[in-house]
DNA sequence: GATCACATGTAAGAAGTTACATGATTCT
DNA sequence: AGAATCATGTAACTTCTTACATGTGATC
């Protein structure tokens, strides 16, 4: 059983695995690219911090070579651990239709498995959910009594997610070609 | 100023303006059709329409033809304005970057504005801020330093907007056809 | 008579938002 | 000297989640 944690709290993970950074320079990262939609308030990072903390997840250390007041955070083992079990995560059909934010943020940090079975595993699950779901988008403009905005507002979503399923197969074929050449 | 309310509330608002109708009937449409991710969840539903009929946006009737316990809301005039105010409300980049789910649903509450006029100027807004933002990622695409899963990500988020940019120029054909048929 | 669908609610807790607060260091 | 940037935090509030609670009418 995997341990519950807000998606902030996951995306915070994945970034301090990439680097050890302060709070102040994760919510840059927030605010500079718009990252998924995670606001950078310290209302809501320091917060998150310090539960990922006291959870054992992540150390601070202050670093020596500054002046400033400042904190660096590290993944402690079971911080990375926490981590992969996340990413390991099967890609579920409303993970699909609901959360496909969040399914990004989890692909971005697949990079951290180097063997990218993971990453394969991931895309061939995103791939057929992503059928199911266009198949189902479908069935409901032709079943659904729809207006005019309706009909057009789903046939946006099958389009989007058609964009994304094209997407899936074409990166399912870079990993593929990439593991070849080795 | 436009008063601040919950997308929660505002698919609410928009639900009943389309029939009227019991905070029952409300959740059966989240669990059933998953309209855009709104959980139909009771503890969600009946504060969220307390708090509606408090602001004198709805009023609730029991309807004397059933015998079932049941109260069945309508918008108030207050209620139309609100949701209109929503409606008629500038599509903004951030929109477009954060909160796409919600802007497809103000587009299909759209259809309450007659005249066509709101969905056009939402169209057009819609399209040139897709244009914008598309430029942004491929501007990160190539400025940024990104892993593969980095860059393949970015062009997952291309590949879905450009389709959703398409759709917009043929949404605003569809409705400038149908104006022209008149 | 039991079970399913109808129908509405509350309570506790989690997590985010906005706004405020504070202070040090670096740049101009 | 003053402004901008670095850096971290708290408090009040809002809203959602999960889980529990309750009861009636319809169907088998």
């Amino acid at each position: 059983m995997v341990e519950q944690r807000s998606t902030l709290e996951y995306a915070l993970l994945g970034l301090i695995r990439g680097a050890p950074q302060s709070g102040y320079d994760l919510r840059k990262v927030f605010e500079e690219t718009a990252m998924a939609g995670y606001s950078g308030s310290p209302g809501a990072i320091y917060p998150a911090l310090r539960r990922l903390e006291h959870s054992g997840l992540i150390e601070g250390d202050v670093p020596d070579d500054t002046r400033r007041r400042r904190k660096e955070f590290r993944l402690t083992e079971r911080g990375r651990a926490v981590l992969l079990d996340w990413l390991a995560l099967p890609v579920t059909h409303d993970d699909v239709a609901l959360r496909f934010p969040e399914l990004m943020l989890r692909f971005v940090f697949l990079s951290f498995d180097e063997s990218d079975s993971l990453t394969l595993r991931f895309l061939e699950r995103l791939e057929s959910h992503l059928g199911e779901y266009i198949a189902d988008l479908k069935v409901q403009r032709e079943q659904l009594p729809l207006t005019m905005h309706g009909r057009l507002a789903l046939e946006g979503g099958i389009a989007s997610s058609e964009a994304r399923h094209r997407w899936a197969l074409e990166a399912q074929e870079s990993f593929r070609r990439k593991g070849d050449r080795r």
